[in-house]
DNA sequence: GCGGCTCTCATTTACCGAAT
DNA sequence: ATTCGGTAAATGAGAGCCGC
C-alpha cells in the first residue's frame, strides 16, 4: 500500500481513536461516529493492513503487534497534521493574556515557582499563574477537565494517560532549631532519634518512609505531629525542640527566615523525583508547550535564595 | 458445577443519501 | 449508475449473575 489515492486518511483517525480507547463504541464517540461506522472503519483498516489490528478480549480490544508497530507513526502523522496544517499555532508570549493553571504543593510553589514567576513576568507580562493544591487521586481528572493545565510534584505511579517529565531530583535534609534542641549540625543518628519529629503528610499519616528505614535498622523515632503543609514546618520548628525531614530546596529557602539549622539526614533516604505532568489535551497547545519549557528551564535552575547565599560566601 | 438469563459490545446486514 | 460512508436494526459472542 504505497498509493495514497487508494488510502482513506480518515481511517488513520479511526485507528488513532481505537488505539486510544481500546473500545469500538468509545472510539466511535471520540470521533463523532456511530458505533457500526467505526466497526466498518476497523474492517476496512483490517483489509488494508492485512492484519486484524485489534483482537476482541474480555477487557478490551487488544492491539496486535502490527497495530502497536503502526501506532507511533500514525500518532505522529496526525499530530503533525493537526499542528502544522489545521491550526493557527502561533503563540506570542509578550501579548498573551492567559492564565496558566498549575497544580502543585506548597513545597513546589517555593521550590520552583519563584523562578517560573520571574521568567513569566519578563517574557509574558500579561500572563498569570493560578496555583491549585492537587489531590493525587483526582489529578488525572483535573488535568483532563482543564481544572489545571500542568501538575508539578512527586508522582510515584504516573498514569499512562498522562505525560510525565522529570524536572529535578529532590533530596531530604533535616531542619531544626539548634538553640531549642541543644544540638548543632551535622546531627548524629543518636541526636536525631532523640528529638521529636514533625512530618509532612497530606493524609495525616504519622509514619512514613523515613520511619520504615529507621525501623529496619532496629531503631525508632517519635513523630509528634503530621501536617499537610510543608511550609508550616519551619514555623512549627522555630523555638521548639523538634526536627523535620524536608526537601532540600524548601530547607534552603526558608531556614534563614525561621532561624533554623540544616543537617544532612543521619539516615540514608533516597529523596524523590519532582516531575511535571500534563494531559494529551494540552500536548500540542503552543501556549502550554511554551509554558512547559519555561517550567523545565526553571526546574533546572538553582533555588533562588540558595543562589543568593552562594553569591555572598 | 451447570444451565439459563441478562447485559454489553462487536459485527453483519439492509438500506439511504451525497458525490461523482 | 456507481461508489462510498453513513445509520438502524438484527445478530453473535462473551462475561457475570443467580437459582438449582
Amino acid at each position: 500500500m504505497t498509493d495514497l489515492r487508494l488510502f482513506d486518511l480518515n481511517l488513520l483517525v479511526a485507528f488513532d481513536a481505537l488505539m486510544a480507547e481500546r473500545n469500538v463504541t468509545r472510539a466511535a464517540r471520540r470521533v463523532s461516529l456511530g458505533q457500526p461506522a467505526m466497526s466498518h472503519a476497523l474492517s476496512r483498516l483490517r483489509e488494508l493492513f492485512g492484519d486484524p489490528l485489534f483482537i476482541r478480549t474480555a477487557e478490551a480490544m487488544r492491539p496486535t503487534t502490527r497495530a502497536l508497530e503502526l501506532a507511533p507513526s500514525i500518532g505522529r502523522v496526525l499530530a503533525e497534521i493537526r499542528e502544522s496544517v489545521l491550526k493557527d499555532r502561533a503563540f506570542a508570549p509578550e501579548q498573551a493574556e492567559i492564565t496558566f493553571r498549575v497544580g502543585a504543593s506548597d513545597h513546589i510553589e517555593l521550590a520552583i515557582l519563584p523562578a517560573v514567576l520571574a521568567a513569566l513576568r519578563s517574557a509574558a507580562p500579561k500572563a498569570r499563574i493560578a496555583v491549585t493544591s492537587v489531590d493525587r487521586d483526582r489529578l488525572g481528572a483535573m488535568l483532563e477537565s482543564g481544572a489545571i493545565d500542568l501538575a508539578i510534584g512527586y508522582f510515584p505511579d504516573p498514569s499512562s494517560a498522562l505525560t510525565t517529565e522529570l524536572l529535578f531530583h529532590e533530596d531530604l535534609v533535616c531542619l531544626f532549631d539548634a538553640e531549642a534542641c541543644g544540638v548543632s549540625a551535622p546531627l548524629t543518628l543518636e541526636a536525631y532519634l532523640d528529638l521529636p519529629h514533625i512530618v509532612m503528610s497530606l493524609r495525616g499519616e504519622l509514619n512514613g518512609v523515613v520511619d520504615r528505614l529507621i525501623e529496619r535498622a532496629g531503631r525508632k523515632r517519635f513523630v509528634l505531629m503530621a501536617t499537610p503543609h510543608f511550609l508550616a514546618i519551619p514555623f512549627l520548628l522555630h523555638g521548639f525542640r523538634a526536627a523535620a525531614a524536608v526537601p532540600r530546596r524548601l530547607a534552603e529557602n526558608c531556614r534563614d527566615v525561621a532561624g533554623l539549622s540544616m543537617s544532612p539526614l543521619p539516615v540514608a533516604v533516597d529523596g524523590f523525583d519532582v516531575s511535571m505532568q500534563w494531559h494529551a489535551r494540552t500536548e500540542t497547545d503552543p501556549a502550554q508547550i511554551w509554558f512547559r519549557e519555561l517550567v523545565r528551564a526553571s526546574g533546572r535552575s538553582e533555588p533562588r535564595t540558595s543562589r543568593r547565599r552562594k553569591g555572598k560566601r
